[in-house]
Order: structure tokens, then C-alpha cells, then sequence
DNA sequence: AAAGGAACTTGACATTGTCAAGATTGTAAG
DNA sequence: CTTACAATCTTGACAATGTCAAGTTCCTTT
């Protein structure tokens, strides 16, 4: 018997080999057809555990989040104060967008169009979040930043951090800028503009 | 004669059409076949004008920001001091995406990926950055935001603004806010928060 | 042991990007 | 005015890809 009719664990095996596939050959690369061979399968075989090529992209986006979760919640131990660990966090996100670029982008690019649902890249995305949100609310306990609504600060830490990574991933960063300075000290100089939400909005 | 050989201005046409399908079909329906179809030639007659899909890409990319740039100039003008400009750029910004969503995502889809060389995509591009950095210069000399490097700090305000509209788009801000609040009022809860980059750095 | 269903293969088809060859038209040189 | 030429467009073809239908294999349940 050449065959194994049956693998054992095909689906998870697919969503590894989408990832291979794309840290070593991009998105362009991320066909069913060729999914299917990495994982020595015929080109049909995912059909038995996915419903379309979108549902494995969004299986792979779940994973996307999901490992992204766990380089946040690490940039989370240490004895930093809350404010430091905002910033270590932000380093671990660009880290994640610099060592996997097409499967970061591919997290983020809006699996869930056409009002389909996706339980688990949902979870895993409410996961994420959910550390954002803890850790701007540990900021505020210890005064570093402004009181408020806790989620809609987290959003826009989030979204400071998230702009900054899209558009160096789109190249759209002026090189007289990428030129001089590492991505790395450009991120924490956003950082240090945008991040102190310290009182100075007091009236 | 049932066709016309020479269009008069097909490159255009093509640019214009795959515009419009961006518009009512969304990106999946962005095929080289049907924009051929939409403009009225035959299926290969793209290939006159330009290399490949990839190309026809770059072309509507480039629009992307022409009209992105236009739209921001408008919100230029008038009364407002240099921080109001800014905000009335963000939600300019966000309105675009608003509008035309695909033809925003596709803006920002890194087109230039794999060293290739688009030159008005990246001359529009250019042309859309420096009207940020002005603006953020106007606002340093009313000494509305702190004194540096202007560009960097266009590279921030942009940053805050790109990633809010982008997690936006991506389905990834949560419902809870969404949900109470219009995406405007969000923006500009979100630039109170980090926009006003007044001394409170001062050492 | 037989049956049934899940997992997988094989084969097929429509869509799409791309190229090659030919047809058409404006243009410039003779 | 004619003729050659280059640019533009059409037609036809091919390979790659997503997807479905039918058949095959294998495990489980009775």
C-alpha cells in the first residue's frame, strides 16, 4: 500500500504546510494544489476538512494570531514596569511582521470579508486582544496612562503599533528614514511620540 | 468594421475600469479578463499596456493615492488651525477607505513587493507623504506639536491613522465599541488619545 | 463478517494569467 | 500616393489553479 487513505491528522498537517509554504515561498505560492502536495496528498485531499481555499487561509490566520498571542503574552514576564512592557510587547509584534511577513499579512488581511464566520480565528483574535487590553489596564493601575475606556485605549495602542508594522511591510516608510535607522529604533521613537498617554490631556 | 483597433486611450480605460469592478465586485472579481471585458477589448489586449496583472496593479495602486492625495488636500483648506487640519486629514483618510475599500486595501497591499519597480506608484506615493509631512511641519511652527524630526513624526501621526483604519477594515476592532459608537467618533477618540504630541515629553 | 461512513484518490471542468501568431490601423519615408 | 513599419488589438492556445463528482480504501460499529 503506497497510500495512507488515512493520514491521522491531515487538517493540522495543512495548515503547517501552508505555513512552510509561505515563509519560504510567500503568498503567490499559497495554492491548494501545492498545500496538498507539501503534505503528500492528492490536490482534492483538503476537501475532506476544509470547505474552500478561504477556509484554510483562515485556519492559517487563526494559527497566525495564535502564535503572535504567544510572542506577546512572552514579552509579558520580567520585572518591567507596565509602560516597558507595552513597548517589549510592541518589539514582539514587529518581530512576529519581520521573521513571518506573509503570514502576518495574511492574518491581518481580512479573512473574515463576505460576513463569513470563522469561529476559531475569531477566538484567537479576542485572545489577542484580550492581552492588550490587561496590559493597558495594568498601565492605568499603576498611573502611567490615562484613565478611561480600557478596551478603546488598547485599540488605539493597538492601532499605533499596527500602522507602524502595515506600512513598513508595504514599504511605504520614507528611506531616509529606513536608511538611518533600524526598524526597531524607528518603532520605539513612534513609541516614545504616541505612547506616554500620560494626563496631558487634564483640563 | 466592428472593432476598433486603436482605442484612443485604452491604458486609461483599463485603469478606470478595474476601478469601478474594485468598486461594485470587490478584489476578487479584479481578473485581467473581465477588466478587459468591462473596457470593451479583447482579453489579451491588456497586455499592450502593461507587463502583467501585477502592473495593472501598480497603475490602479497609484490612483489609489492620487485620489487618497486629493481628498487629503481638500481637508487642507479652511480656517482650522494645523491640529484641527489634522484631524479633519484622519477622517479624510478614514473616509476614503469608507468609500472604496478594495481600491484603499489594494493601495496598501505592498504592490511593490519583490524589488519591483512601479515609478508612478512610488512618485504618488512620495506626493501623499509630503503633504502629512507639511502638515505636521504647520502644526510644529504653531508649536502644536513638539519640535523633531518632521518626518519622523509624519511617519507616527500617519502610523496612528493607517493602523486604525486598517484594523477597521480587517473586522478586528471589537464589536463592543463598534457597536456604540460610529467609526468616526472612534477615530477621533483614538487621535485625542495620541495626537496631540504636545511637550509632555519635556525632560 | 458485513455494512456504513469518513478519508483519500482520480479525473474532469471552468476560470484565469500569459504567450504566440495574425489582423488592423495610423504614420513616416520614398 | 504608395509602401513599409511599428503599435495596437484579436484570436487561439496552454498551463496552473480552485472546485466538484465518482470511485477507492480503510476504520468502526453492529
Amino acid at each position: 500500500m503506497n497510500h495512507n487513505y488515512h493520514h491521522g491528522d491531515l487538517k493540522n498537517a495543512l495548515i503547517r504546510a501552508g505555513i512552510e509554504l509561505l515563509s519560504k515561498e510567500g503568498v503567490q505560492a499559497l495554492t491548494l494544489r501545492s498545500v496538498a502536495k507539501q503534505a503528500g496528498v492528492s490536490h482534492a485531499a483538503p476537501y475532506a476538512h476544509f470547505a474552500d481555499k478561504q477556509a484554510l487561509i483562515a485556519a492559517i490566520a487563526a494559527e497566525g494570531y495564535a502564535k503572535l498571542y504567544a510572542k506577546l503574552a512572552a514579552a509579558q514576564y520580567g520585572d518591567a514596569d507596565a509602560l516597558a512592557r507595552v513597548f517589549d510587547t510592541a518589539t514582539a509584534y514587529l518581530q512576529f511582521a519581520l521573521d513571518e511577513p506573509d503570514h502576518f499579512k495574511i492574518t491581518f488581511s481580512g479573512v473574515v470579508e463576505a460576513e463569513k464566520d470563522y469561529p476559531e480565528y475569531v477566538e484567537q483574535s479576542r485572545r489577542c486582544f484580550a492581552l492588550v487590553v490587561a496590559l493597558v489596564a495594568d498601565c492605568q493601575s499603576a498611573g502611567l496612562v490615562v484613565a478611561g475606556d480600557t478596551q478603546m485605549i488598547a485599540v488605539s495602542i493597538w492601532s499605533c503599533i499596527h500602522g507602524f508594522v502595515q506600512l513598513w511591510l508595504a514599504n511605504q516608510l520614507p528611506s531616509a528614514l529606513t536608511a538611518q535607522h533600524s526598524i526597531h529604533d524607528l518603532l520605539r521613537f513612534h513609541l516614545e511620540q504616541v505612547l506616554p498617554i500620560t494626563p496631558h490631556l487634564a483640563p
